[in-house]
DNA sequence: GTATGCATCTCGGGA
DNA sequence: TCCCGAGGTGCATAC
């Protein structure tokens, strides 16, 4: 990685910019106030705030709260416009997306920090994740009991006229069941879902159950479920995936191998 | 807005850490692993990484590239628990939320820059967006024949058994009919929701129509509609909010008024 | 606090 | 490229 320190004074900054901005990644943080023009329209009164460009295109504006940006314009294929411009003492910029007819103001009033970051792009590639939807899903492959005693699970991501179903099985009676899986807690539109898939056999003339499975279920959702004679069963991924026993002081002695085995 | 740069020395910059990290902001660049252990285990071999430690308790870990973080932990309310320590020449941090179980681990193997951001809040507040669905819908309620000719809006967000019909209309020949409006491209599951509503209505012995408004509608969708008697309209948000006509050159001239009138 | 639904959702996988 | 669905969705808002 190399970091090179940029002028705050907004004229110099400005000279070094197109060195810089094809290549890697820009910070600058200081007093701005934008415009978003595209999807929706969106202003910002002057205020302090944290500037990324990166190098793949994407811009982000961070204020001093959030997860998210406050303003941001997202990588994309195709050109950026990207141009600039000092004057009465600020630095206009504007991304225009000719694709998608969207710009992004920024002017900054007052520059505190700039940096460009030569970044390594080889160090950034490996990561792993465990514990999502699918990985719920072969839990419950492996352990079918979890939703109910003697039920066998005849296919996977079953392919029906609209969509997949997760999990289509046949239960103690023999009777063909649908199970819509959840990780997260469920909502209204999980179980519109599940009834569609029940509505598709319905047509049909065959009797299928239809159990949802989620972490949580809301009462609303268990009354329009009761309502349609559709079953549910919740099921807790912290179950099934408890988070490791910290350790008793901040040293890091968790690795890799400690998550996935 | 105050900046005070940090030592990228290790020990120091530990040191360093504890009058800064219930304050403001915290920009840390480096070479860092990380391990986040919660609503989903995942880990980051080490890389080129931007940190940011914001005052509401939001951990921001962004790559090169991407517009969301590779990691994060959002700001909650509750105790976060925050320790750092030095070992091996590495800063070792992990911040550990007891109400949610869960902890972020970032180890810094190198610190290429650090500083501190004192933000005034004052200044970060003015914001308006233009452009939302709910504008759309105002703009449907004005415009009903953007929809068909003759159509009277009844009720607007009318609340039935499960969820809200976002237009409760009558046709030209007295049809009561559900408009379910989307601003984005429609989705299968907007559909199975305006099945919903017209089930609901079917129940009860009422024939009515049901009109899918959306930005655009996949084959998918039109084909599900029509084999359930749904109708749709596609309308283009674009052509409601056209985006302004940008300036030649990159001095802004438009400025909120502009949007918003 | 929980529940509900929109979002400039973002992101990845598949056809 | 478009389509589709999951997400550690984030976030505001209503209850």
């Amino acid at each position: 990685m190399k970091l090179e320190l940029l002028p705050t004074d907004m004229s110099k900054l400005a000279d070094s910019l197109p060195s810089h901005l094809d290549n890697d990644m820009i910070l600058i943080v200081g007093v701005c106030d934008s415009i978003f023009d595209g999807r929706i329209k969106s202003t910002l009164d002057k205020g302090d705030r944290t500037l990324i460009l990166k190098k793949d295109g994407s811009i982000l504006l961070h204020n001093a709260t959030g997860t998210r940006p406050v303003q941001w314009q997202k990588a994309r294929a195709g050109k950026i416009n990207f141009t600039y411009n000092i004057e009465n003492s600020t630095l206009i910029m504007e991304s225009y997306r000719p694709k998608t007819d969207e710009s992004f103001f920024i002017t900054f009033y007052e520059v505190w920090f700039a940096a460009f970051l030569q970044i390594k792009e080889r160090l950034s590639k490996g990561s792993q994740t465990f514990g999502d939807e699918k990985d719920f899903v072969d839990q419950l492959v492996l352990h079918p009991e979890l939703i109910e005693s003697n039920l066998k699970i005849i296919e996977r991501e079953k392919e029906i006229a609209f969509g997949f179903i997760d999990l289509y099985c046949q239960d103690s009676n023999g009777t063909f069941t649908v199970i819509e899986v959840k990780k997260q807690a469920a909502t209204l539109t999980d179980a519109y879902q599940l009834h569609r898939y029940i509505e598709f056999f319905q047509k049909k003339g065959e009797a299928v159950r239809g159990i949802l499975v989620a972490n949580h279920i809301p009462k609303k959702v268990i009354a329009y479920l009761k309502t349609h004679n559709l079953e549910h069963v919740s099921i807790p991924w912290q179950e099934i995936f408890p988070t490791l026993k910290r350790p008793t002081n901040t040293v890091r002695t968790k690795q890799l191998d400690d998550f996935l085995s």
